[in-house]
DNA sequence: ACTGCGTGTGGGAGCGCTCCCACAGGGATT
DNA sequence: AATCCCTGTGGGAGCGCTCCCACACGCAGT
């Protein structure tokens, strides 16, 4: 069954039932109608292939796995991405390929990069690696291939989404500190994730705001797993002076300090608080009580996928900027529970007023905190 | 840059460039050097959609997410599931769609199952979800497109991949029991998928097997998570007589029993033992100290696509039924701890011999146990 | 009547491959 | 010397679409 046929049984021409099949609107009434009625009784579906060789366009868009993410696949921040590009996918009826990021980095013409971009395989990509140096960025942009970033680049004509980390982490680093904690300690990400590093600036933005001298207080780059958190923080909390507050850079982490508080018998958050980042649905289970921001992970995924398709759409485009909003979500590990405050949840609307999503904030009704460290 | 192109400058015809491009053996040595060198100054590459359009492959498969999945993705064992497909598909020169299953659901022209199945987008799909009514792969297989289910199947004609759920359940229950628990409960879960009505075959061959009456064993059928576990965990701590052990079929179900028992001030293994199914890493946590079956999620992903892909060489060959091996890991949740034995591990190799990874069965030496219950 | 324009329709020319068939030339077989 | 096969090569005919151009037709403006 294909094109031919169709408009054989319809009594028409090719042409028009292209036009029917791609929502031409030059085509008259009853020959729509005609032709809709032997494409449903026929089950005709387009040939992807013959399709994409014509049109030069394949409606299938490529999401990069960064081989970060790939190795420890316990993270469960990215299956929550892939959600939300699948969703968007749908909705804009592209499909979506999956593609490791070390296929790509091979500058070799058997490698996926020659196969899946060259090869014209894709409409573009996004990416979820924003690291620092992005030799993939950089080449698919000198290819003039469409592509958005989920993370932030510096570079003015890259597209990207993200939210605003270094705000997000300041906000609730500072909260925690509000709660009168003075020895503070950060377990960042790897160094070459700008993520990572933007929400060690907001850590240390909030740490100089509440008047604490940066420089003794102690910060570990490590992967983003609940694993080498664990092991960090039993060393640190070996350490003298002993942290009083942890700021963990993904909940993982900050599960793994709340595993290593309990090894040792630390009560948190009396004897030490803990702010994570991420809000993952583990992390929300009842007894860990974790504070932590929230981030639209799914969204991020979705976002992308759409700014992708409007720049396949008009390669024009001017690239996009968008910011997405955070939010803190205070349980008890922070000093909350600890003090017996009121549950509290403030808000953090997107950078520029460039928010899709818009919450209204509510305020802080802090009962009563005191300091527990010293 | 085309296949032409290439000919002209190599002085060649198009089709000995089209015979290097795909390993034809029958081409002089002198041209195939002059074709591949062409081919690598110009960085030449195949144009997907035309290869696709005339030898009717795209080299495309697709992996099939599961609805159930898909909203609680914090099951950390499809991610896994997917890193084996991605690297088998790598390995195949393949590239991997990731699809909804709902999208396939409808009957209708717009789904994916018309524009992707039907427009030939694939050569093939992996499909995850081996419930008992299978109304996709019905589909599929009524109109011979080539797939492979992660999860058997008693269709003799369909091919899949699996681990032997019910032995592997029914040898994890008999050492639970083997300490001497005597009031086991199952956290099963969904009724409809296939692997978990086998974990409770071999929950029952084991209690059977240990001469216990099966007729008031507690047996609750739940979603996958940790949250749904603890709910149904707290419960049956209420009740009486209370449970000594539980099988969860799921290590993030057995990790909801571990806080349930935690938050009712219950001891593990001393007052209740706890078996899981999958051994994911974060159950590998050592204050968890969980006992699990392990279950080779990757070589399933990956193994599907590598079948797949031979079914997509050669459609006539018979269908695939191969059987994993799984491992029980014994680490002190299920009462190996409490009673002082020697940590063990014992292996169940594949079914009938048809296991690719064979691993040498460690006997185990338990030094002395009681029953902790009565 | 001639021109102009907008709408609906048809047909040709690709898109860049693969696959089949034809055929040249050299060596082994009759 | 004629025949056969085997290897290496070239060219034609698609694969099933999209896109462009041509054109018929009706209807207003001159």
């Amino acid at each position: 069954m294909n094109l031919e046929d169709v408009a054989r049984l319809a009594g028409v021409s090719r042409s028009t039932v292209s036009r029917v099949v791609n929502g031409d609107r030059r085509v008259s009434d009853a020959a729509r109608a005609r032709v809709q009625l032997v494409i449903k009784e026929h089950a005709y579906h387009p040939n992807a292939s013959a399709r994409g060789l014509a049109s030069r366009r394949t409606r299938i868009v490529g999401l990069v796995i960064p081989q970060v993410v790939i190795e420890s696949f316990d993270d469960p921040w990215f299956p929550v991405v892939i959600k939300g590009a699948l969703g968007a996918c749908d909705d804009a009826d592209l499909s979506m390929m999956l593609l490791m990021d070390r296929s790509l980095d091979d500058a070799n013409a058997t490698g996926l990069f020659g196969r899946v971009i060259h090869g014209r395989h894709l409409d573009g990509v996004v990416l979820a690696s924003s690291t620092f140096d992005n030799p993939l960025a950089e080449r698919l942009h000198a290819e003039r291939f469409p592509f958005v970033l989920i993370g932030r680049s510096d570079r003015e004509n890259w597209s990207f989404v993200d939210i605003d980390n270094r705000r997000a982490a300041a906000e609730a680093v500072s909260h925690l500190l509000g709660h009168g904690y003075r020895r503070p300690a950060m377990l960042a990400g790897p160094e070459v994730v700008i993520g990572a590093e933007d929400r060690l600036d907001g850590f240390r933005d909030a740490v100089a705001a509440a008047g604490l001298d940066g420089a003794h207080i102690p910060v570990r780059h490590l992967p983003f797993s609940q694993r080498s958190a664990y092991v960090a923080a039993l060393d640190l909390f070996r350490a003298s002076p002993r942290p009083d507050a942890f700021f963990a850079a993904s909940d993982a982490m900050a599960i793994g300090v709340l595993q290593a508080a309990r090894a040792l018998d630390l009560r948190v958050p009396d004897d030490v608080a803990v702010m994570g980042f991420d809000d993952i649905e583990e992390g929300r289970a009842a007894q860990l009580d974790l504070s932590t921001v929230r981030q639209p992970a799914s969204d991020l995924g979705s976002r992308a996928v759409a700014i992708l398709a409007s720049m396949i759409a008009d390669p024009a485009r001017p690239p996009v900027h968008e910011w997405l909003p955070t939010r803190l979500v205070l349980r008890g590990s922070c000093g909350c529970g600890f003090v017996n405050a009121r549950m509290v949840e403030s808000t953090t609307e997107g950078k520029r007023g460039e928010a899709l999503v818009t919450q209204s904030s509510r305020v802080a009704e802090l009962v009563a905190y005191s300091s527990p460290g010293g």
